[in-house]
RNA sequence: GGGAGCAUAGCUCAGCUGGGAGAGCAUCUGCCUUACAAGCAGAGGGUCAUAGGUUCGAGCCCUAUUGUUCCCACCA
């Protein structure tokens, strides 16, 4: 570790080199510890196909933040990292890649597509972890895990028996959603909407008996290729009488009926639809309902099929415009209306969706859901801000079954065989030899694998070596805090918290702590196509990593977006810089002395000052981390740093820096020592920088990382310094105030008088008037006799500074008698208040008091006010 | 159709359980004051969206309205 800092605030220069200290001391990782209390994060795993992105760099500071808070509070802290398969993305990746390569997925078969998969895994799969260290994360990197790795996979297959067993997992002929790109089903949540221009589609369909036709509308005329039926609403009188008759199905030729179902909204286009329960989930329910056929048009691929005649062989669109063609040639099409409605599309590759019937696995949601509620409902899961309980509420209660099976290879496999003799469905943990049913062979696993997020939802227990009761589960689980984004509530969190409930019988953790997402300065979702994403590697180069974290953190809070702007890291890297400074600063004065840090017998008041606003801001960091108000602390710490240290605290302390003996070596060792402490209280923020000083100072220890945060402790509650330096404070400022309004430079010193009830406190400061207010002279008195001087009046002093020349009496009067009459306005807004009766009934003891010491502040000044006016007469 | 968030200084945003409005950036004025010009010392700038209400007291609580963003549902 360096002895000396660096001239200038390089975070490049050490903030890898100090991550592999921290790496190699080992100081991530957590043990199973019974003399301490668990604090447990379970790392969102990021696609093992994923770059670092600043909502990732948002997600993991926020982590860090906690995790090493919590740490340095004396927990055994564990923060697991991992990677997820992500099966559909990576599958899509490969698939890509061989295509390059001139080879289909189908051509080399399930067995060497997956050795690919997993080359290519071994290849890119760790690119986010490395990128994650550069943030600073200090995750626990030898439990690092992966969502396909054996441990994960055998929890999967656990809870897909157990589920099965439950009756909780069935497969069945249901519609559901399929990305023809992928071409796979997807689940609900991975279904977009966007609103698209679109057309609408009035077509006749003639009646059977010839006695005219019937009109609906469609926005899918491509559909109708497979519609079964025509529906009306039972109680439109306008189609009573067809209900039961039949109509022919235009291009295709087939007779199907009209029925009535309350479904049909008569309002809405011509109050008739088609029902093609094939391709359109309410249609499917009207078919179960009426028990008509289920025709599907389609293929994998979205091509019309052998079902379509005709049409079979063209794309769904091609097939859209020829059919339409061909119904406009046969009369059958009466207008075209534009409309504007909503079309769902793959979340993954923009696909729109085609629902469709197959034969897909499910998990049944009602009896999951309900527990799932209650978890978040009696709070053992807390979501912060609270808000977000509503949404999280407002799904669960309104779930539909989960369709869990992939058309995919890479992912868990289904554990589920079928005989290929008498066709009973085994469901396995572990490979069947024979069929239990008629002892065949001949067993043929299902060759879909389960969606990604089947495993991310078991992420929380089964990192922890869930099924089995290891003392790891023991002991962190459940965990404590999850921390995410409100964009995978439903994707993730919810169904950890049902997975979690129902295996574990226990919540997967305490508190679901939510933030936003980083948009970029005009305030637009950062994306790759759009090209306005920030890479925050090239952050992390040009100002560091404390600088992004910092500025992920400040002025943001939970659940709330926030936009990404160069100006506000360069401010936050600049705080590093100004406390880089700070620390050359003390190095100046204590690299020649024999400084320990200890807090020495004999403080001064801005000694006790200092140490008293530390120690209430040491608790009040405290807090608000408890809280999870990350941005309210971070400032907390910054104003601590900026204006009490820096420029209050070692302003006041050079005066007696540049002496020598018992003062000046005080001085020193209060400066090491409320360093220190402010290097520990910023440290979970800023970990590099914080670590860079904090060794280069005075210390006792081998990182910073695991020293105590720092605690309130009323040994340094020194209310009366707080007070006593306020006096002064407020002295200079004013001085400083009058002196900028009259435009006098700081090189032009000026005796200063002060009159003062307080005299000793004002003789024992007077050092500090030359210093930072350019009194050439002080002189405290209760009061003076003095003409034709500048006076600055505060609530506990009268100040003069004879400027003669300076002085311009008019302007000076004018001057005063504002003062005056602000200070006027100032008692009346007290005195009202104490008059008010209302006020002094009801309002608590400790305001009405300060209301009063307010007044009588006021009241003070003003006569201070008036004497100089009086002076000045 | 249902629900949620947001509306505070020129800009971006804080404001914890209600006790006279804050930060960063920008603007203006003076400073190379021996850690820092990535800095120092000052200044200006806000009927806290609108209208009611509760309260001794409202940026904060309640109701309505306007604007805005988002989520869910998915009427063919």
């Amino acid at each position: 570790m360096a002895k000396e800092l660096a001239k200038a605030y390089n975070p490049a220069e050490f903030e890898e080199r100090i991550y592999k200290f921290w790496e190699n001391g080992g100081f991530f990782h957590a043990e199973v510890d019974k003399n301490k209390k668990p604090y447990c994060i379970m790392m969102p795993p990021p696609n093992i196909t994923g770059k670092l992105h600043m909502g990732h760099a948002l997600d993991e500071t926020l982590q860090d933040i906690l995790i090493r808070f919590k740490r340095m509070q004396g927990y055994s802290t564990l923060w697991l990292p991992g990677t997820d398969h992500a099966s559909i993305a990576t599958e899509a990746k490969i698939v890509e890649a061989m295509r390059e390569e001139g080879i289909e997925k189908e051509d080399i078969g399930r067995e060497k597509f997956l050795e690919r998969a997993w080359e290519w895994k071994k290849e890119y799969g760790n690119t986010i972890v490395e990128q994650l260290k550069k943030l600073g994360s200090s995750c626990d990197w030898k439990r690092q895990r992966f969502t396909l790795d054996e441990g994960c996979s055998k929890a999967v297959k656990d809870v897909f028996v157990r589920l099965y067993d439950k009756g909780l997992i069935y497969r069945g002929e249901r519609i559901i959603n399929w990305c023809p790109t992928c071409c796979t089903s997807i689940s609900d949540a991975e279904v977009v909407f966007d609103e698209h221009e679109g057309s609408f589609w009035h077509l006749r369909y003639p009646l059977t008996d010839g006695s005219g036709y019937i009109e609906l509308a469609t926005t899918r005329p491509e559909t109708m290729l497979g519609d079964t039926a025509v529906a009306v609403h039972p109680d439109d009188e306008r189609y009573k009488d067809l209900v039961g008759k039949t109509v022919i199905l235009p291009l295709v030729g087939k007779e199907i009926p009209i029925i009535a179902d309350t479904y049909v909204e008569p309002d809405f286009g011509t109050g008739v639809v088609k029902i093609t329960p094939a391709h359109d989930p309410n249609d499917f329910e009207v078919g179960l309902r009426h028990n008509l056929p289920v025709i599907n048009v389609m293929t994998d691929n979205g091509v019309i099929n052998e079902n379509g005649g005709k049409y079979q062989g063209m794309d769904r669109y091609e097939a859209r415009k020829a059919i339409v063609k061909d119904l406009e040639e046969g009369g059958f099409l009466i207008k075209i209306e534009p409309i504007r409605h909503n079309v769902g599309s793959c979340y993954r590759c923009k696909t729109i969706i085609e629902p469709r019937v197959s034969k897909q696995w499910f998990v049944k949601m009602k009896p999951l859901a309900e527990p799932a509620i209650e978890c978040v409902k009696s709070g053992k899961t807390k979501f912060v801000p609270e808000r977000f309980d509503k949404i999280y509420f407002n799904w669960m209660e309104n779930i539909r079954d989960w369709c869990i099976s992939r058309q995919l290879w890479w992912g868990h496999r289904i554990p589920v065989w079928y005989c290929d003799d008498c066709g009973e469905t085994i469901v396995s943990k572990d490979t069947p030899c024979s069929c239990p049913k008629c002892g065949s062979k001949a067993l043929t696993q299902d060759p879909d694998t389960l969606d990604t997020w089947f495993s991310s939802a078991l992420w929380p227990f089964s990192t922890l070596g869930w099924p089995e009761k290891t003392p790891e589960l023991e002991y962190f689980y459940p965990t404590n805090t999850l921390v995410t984004g409100y964009d995978i509530i439903f994707f993730w969190v919810a169904r950890m918290i049902f997975s979690a409930v129902e295996q574990t019988g226990m919540q997967p953790f305490d508190t679901v702590f939510i933030h936003g997402i980083v948009r970029d300065a005009a305030g637009i979702k950062m994306s790759k196509s759009l090209g306005n994403g920030i890479d925050p590697l090239e952050v992390i180069k040009e100002m560091g990593a404390d600088a992004l974290r910092f500025f992920l953190v400040m002025g943001n809070s939970p659940g709330n977006d926030m936009r990404y702007t160069p100006e506000k890291v360069e401010a936050c890297r600049n705080f590093a810089n100004k406390l880089w400074n700070a620390a050359r600063f003390i190095h100046m004065n204590i690299d020649d002395y024999d400084v320990k840090g200890e807090l020495p017998e004999e403080l001064t008041v801005e000694d006790r000052w200092i140490i008293s606003t530390l120690n209430k801001t040491a608790r009040e960091i405290t807090e608000n981390l408890e809280k999870f108000e990350l941005g309210v602390a971070v400032q907390k710490i910054y104003d601590f740093v900026w204006d009490c240290l820096c420029d209050w605290y070692i302003e006041l302390a050079k005066a007696r820096l540049q002496g020598q003996g018992q003062s000046a070596h005080n001085a020193r060792e209060v400066l090491v020592w409320v360093m220190d402490k402010t290097l520990k209280l910023l440290h979970p923020f800023m970990p590099f920088i914080t670590e860079e000083i904090w060794q280069s100072m005075p210390h006792d220890g081998e990182t910073i990382m695991t020293q105590k945060f720092p605690e309130y402790e009323e040994k340094y509650n020194f209310p009366v310094a707080e007070k006593e330096m306020t006096m002064v404070m407020d002295a200079i400022k004013a001085i400083r105030n009058r002196r900028a309004e009259m435009n006098v430079p700081p090189s032009r010193k000026a005796k200063v008088y002060i009159a003062a009830k307080e005299t000793e406190i004002f003789k024992s400061g007077s050092a500090f008037f030359s210093r930072l207010a350019s009194a050439s002279e002080v002189e405290v008195a209760e009061s003076f006799d003095i003409d034709g001087a500048v006076t600055v009046v505060t609530s506990d002093a009268k100040i003069y500074i004879p400027m003669d020349e300076l002085v311009d009496k008019e302007a000076e009067l004018k001057r005063l008698n504002k003062e005056l009459e602000t200070a006027q306005k100032d008692l009346e807004f007290n005195e009202k208040k104490l008059n008010n009766q209302g006020f002094m009934a009801k309002a608590p003891e400790k305001v009405v008091a300060e209301v009063k010491a307010n007044a009588a502040k006021f009241a003070e000044k003003i006569e201070m006010i008036k004497a100089a006016i009086n002076a000045l007469n």
